[in-house]
DNA sequence: AAATTATTGTTAATTTTTTCACATGCTTTT
DNA sequence: AAAAGCATGTGAAAAAATTAACAATAATTT
């Protein structure tokens, strides 16, 4: 794939003009100008035309964009015209909650196994899902079609959830642990830690004076 | 407050120093250089130097940064260094699980109130917490200390909930619906989607070849 | 007590990202 | 079928963010 370099900022806005177009195909919308997506999505007319054209020319010169097409366009761009086969690692209270969280699998990421050290965990049912002894990982990825890591554990942990996901082949982790991680460079790491966000929202709060 | 334009990624980047430098004074270590914090964060020193020099000085030269000082000098910075009391509207699987997480209490936001429109869930207990219905939010400010708002409803939802929010005098939004919301531009908004890390990492994945 | 070493805070250089401006090319109207 | 209108795609300009370089300063050694 010819990948230019192109900016994280790019893949986050790409996601949140997916989340627009589909409301707007949800009501009916079918076309739609920059402009106009712009404004629903706070950002530059330009900045939209530029971040698609990264991926190609998805437009029609003095149309728009035709919103069912440009949704496919963008997921075909993203690599997430397809369903990628989760993995999730360490079955806590945050644990539990993603797995009983329907969006992901609306969105295309399937989480198909769940696993925990903790000998009482071992067995559950969460979510349809059987609780399985992290040891255990390797031998259920090909099986399960398992691609992508999600790391829930605490902290401390964290390193040793992400070292099973790279043996076990994993080509991508998600990490929710409140800890960085060390992986092999071939193996993308995304951070999730939305307390970052309430941080956020204090300061511009505070500092509104 | 003094507020020259701060780059939200630099926000986003102290979110991660208050993380890191947490492990390490976990780990025992009383001082760090920027050159090591730098390494355990995956930046450059100069770019840590940078966002500190935003808000002060910090550190001493020839020796670095003392670690539990300089966790309590960015939380000062940014305005976390005390309670903010925060509702949440829209009590789904997702409200459920940000309700029982506890990190964020933790972390300084404590939710105090539950809101849902549903006379299903309205008196269910979450938590601790009595599901209210949201028409109730504005009589309960006051007494529970309350200043950010929480969207978790269905995107349809999402723009009610933040009229509740702002008419009961809600100074920050932090909205997990999947769907854009206007308000008054003095009320901050922080949109959270994890959807997008995992687009990220299916992206990468997806453009190694 | 001077010299050396270490590491910050800050100015300058570089790189990246965003925005502007307009030529290009569909579509519709005359 | 030419002209007018409209909105994209893109190269150039502007703005912002990151990195590098170094002067300032604290601690340590000679």
């Amino acid at each position: 794939m010819k990948t230019q370099n192109i900016p994280k900022a790019t893949i986050k806005r790409l996601a949140v003009y997916i989340q627009v177009l589909t409301g707007l195909k949800r009501d009916g919308v079918e076309v739609i100008s920059s402009e106009k997506l712009a404004r629903a999505c706070s950002v530059n007319p330009s900045q939209i035309r530029k971040d698609l054209a990264y991926f190609g020319e998805f437009g029609v010169r003095g149309v728009g964009y035709y919103v069912h097409e440009l949704i496919s366009s963008i997921k075909q761009s993203l690599g997430v015209d397809r369903v990628w086969g989760c993995a999730l690692v360490g079955v806590g209270n945050l644990g539990r909650a993603l797995l009983r969280h329907k969006e992901f699998a609306l969105r295309g990421f399937s989480i198909r196994a769940a696993f925990d050290c903790d000998p009482y965990k071992i067995g559950e049912i969460v979510s349809g899902l059987e609780v399985v002894c992290t040891r255990q990982l390797k031998n259920r990825v090909d099986e399960l079609g398992l691609e992508i890591g999600i790391i829930t554990t605490p902290p401390e942990r964290a390193q040793r959830a992400a070292n099973y996901l790279v043996d076990g082949g994993m080509k991508g982790i998600v990490n929710f642990a409140q800890a960085r991680i060390e992986v092999p460079k071939e193996v993308p790491v995304e951070y999730v830690d939305f307390t970052h966000h309430f941080y956020s929202v204090a300061f511009n709060i505070s500092s509104m004076d």
